[in-house]
DNA sequence: AACCAGGACGTGA
DNA sequence: TCACGTCATGGT
């Protein structure tokens, strides 16, 4: 009966718990040797973040991630955690430049890195106080999806994520008009739903990931041609 | 070799 | 408010 509760189960018992938000190192510290061979996904445990560092490392990726793709996003991270960065008190106080080449491989990284300065600001006068929404979207570089993706995934709170693909799916089957805003969508979503982190945390990820596989925009201009 | 990726900001109308 | 340009690297 609840259609948006059928998608979520089916795309669940297709592509299985997808572990997310990512954490570098969550198996093994040598990922920061080895990128190819861990990729921090955590299947099946939803018991992160287990400190203020990875806390951090969650809203960090959250802003690196931005329209770009998570592979070059993890070498970002990567290059930080190299260089003893990825903690807000470090980027805090380093030279903006050295975090300019840090995070090069993410993109926009002129503007990223003065995000990534403003976060670290940010999140050290929260004093590992949950953040408020409302403070979250003052944040320089923090939109609607940024704020819901670290409220999700580095706090636990239930705040459904809007992102393109869920526009593009959810609108051409029908539950809302593909011009919607991000707040009409997230409504449907958080209404319809059980307010479960677990199932917010899943359901966002297997969007992502089911659209990756066969909801790419070429996939839809073919459908649509 | 275009095209796209787990968006957000600044600007002008 | 709203539509549009801009930002940048690495995969296909």
């Amino acid at each position: 009966m609840n259609k948006l509760l059928n998608i979520y189960k089916s795309l669940l018992k297709k592509y299985g718990p997808q572990g997310w938000w990512p954490l570098l190192g969550y198996n093994n510290e040598k990922i920061i040797n080895n990128p190819e061979s861990q990729k921090g996904y955590h299947p099946g445990d939803y018991s992160f973040p287990k400190n203020n560092r990875q806390r951090f490392e969650v809203c960090t990726g959250a802003i690196l991630t931005q329209n770009t793709a998570w592979s070059n996003v993890e070498k970002a991270l990567i290059n930080l955690k190299k260089g003893n960065l990825l903690n807000a008190k470090a980027i805090n106080e380093a030279d903006i430049d050295i975090i300019k080449e840090c995070i090069r491989p993410a993109g926009y990284f002129n503007q990223k890195s003065v995000y990534l300065k403003e976060l670290s600001e940010f999140f050290i006068s929260l004093k590992g106080k949950i953040p408020e929404r409302n403070d979250l979207l003052k944040v320089k570089g923090i939109g609607p999806e940024t704020a819901d993706s670290i409220l999700l995934y580095a706090y636990n709170q239930p705040e459904f994520i809007v992102d393109n693909y869920t526009k593009r799916i959810f609108s051409d089957l029908g539950f809302f008009k593909n011009s919607a805003e991000y707040y009409e969508v997230k409504e449907v979503f958080s209404g319809k739903l059980p307010q479960d982190i677990v199932i917010y945390q899943e359901f966002h990820a297997l969007i992502v990931v089911h659209a990756k596989i066969n909801y790419s925009r070429k996939t839809v201009r073919q459908t649509h041609a």
